[in-house]
DNA sequence: TTGATTATTGAAAGTTATTTCTAATAGAAA
DNA sequence: TTTCTATTAGAAATAACTTTCAATAATCAA
């Protein structure tokens, strides 16, 4: 569906988001520009919650507000270039889209928070085969699985 | 793990309760039976939230806060009773716990919030599976399909 | 059964992630 | 450029919880 190729410099992805948002009569704005950045430089397997985003930028020196992020996050998740993810309580965790096919899932432990990315067919499979079966029309799926990491088993003496 | 029985009556259900939390030094009050009598009451595939319980409550004349109500489902979560779902955004929803082995998903229409429920082995056992491979303890999964149901479909001519 | 102990309650105040509002600013099309 | 209007920052507002605390009530022991 979208073509996230993240090894395309940033420029490139400047102009095919600009390019993206100005077919709806939106802008690529300064703000929008650092946003994305962020998520295009971060590695695989990191998200990125509002909060991350305004400490990151606001890091650098430069000036964000809350407003603009939250406001930038929905934009993309609209478009469809990001995703929602559910990970730690009490606030949303933002990742790059990638297609469908190499759509990836979460396993965190709800003690110290970590995440491992993990990819399994037979859960795409399964989220197609039962939007299919009752004429829904797919739009995405979370699988989440919820655990204590071996580190935090440990230390639970 | 629990022996959650919906059909024995409600007494049952209450002495069964009120053991398992005098086990931990906790109390069964009236305020706790009211809201496992809604859930034991309420048909699989619904969910109640915090605002739900508290109007089925208060409907029916009797009297609840809502500190009462979110001090009760946490318990009931930690014990093991409950489940917390994310379904619609904004608000957690609650459902009883039932076994691993009958553990069963969500499929959920973002414009209506349609929810059918459905089990899938396959992704149990990945969850299982996922879980094992990195030492992890499983705790709980979810897995949320997210689309768009077929009235909304048609009605978004 | 009765009283002592202490978990639990309701009401109100507090918290926090997110959203809305508004005047000022700045992309993009002409 | 200039015009048009989407977007911004910052402050105020919202919504879903959470905490606090004095009063109440479930449980245990006698």
């Amino acid at each position: 569906m979208e073509s996230n190729n993240l090894d395309v410099n940033l420029a490139n992805q400047h102009d095919i988001l600009r390019s993206r948002l100005n077919q709806e009569g939106l802008r690529l704005t300064g703000p929008r520009q650092k946003i994305l950045d962020l998520f295009v430089m971060t590695s695989e397997g990191e998200h990125l919650s509002a909060e991350d985003i305004y400490y990151q930028v606001t890091t650098k020196g430069e000036k964000i507000s809350y407003s603009t992020i939250y406001r930038a996050l929905h934009m993309m998740v609209d478009l469809g270039i990001m995703r929602e993810v559910e990970l730690a309580e009490g606030r949303k965790y933002y990742e790059l889209r990638t297609s469908l096919a190499k759509q990836h899932h979460h396993l965190v432990c709800v003690q110290c928070g970590e995440v491992h990315e993990f990819e399994d067919h037979r859960v795409t499979k399964a989220s197609q085969q039962e939007t299919l079966g009752h004429g829904f029309l797919l739009r995405d799926c979370q699988f989440t699985v919820y655990g204590i990491c071996q580190t935090c088993q440990l230390s639970a003496i």
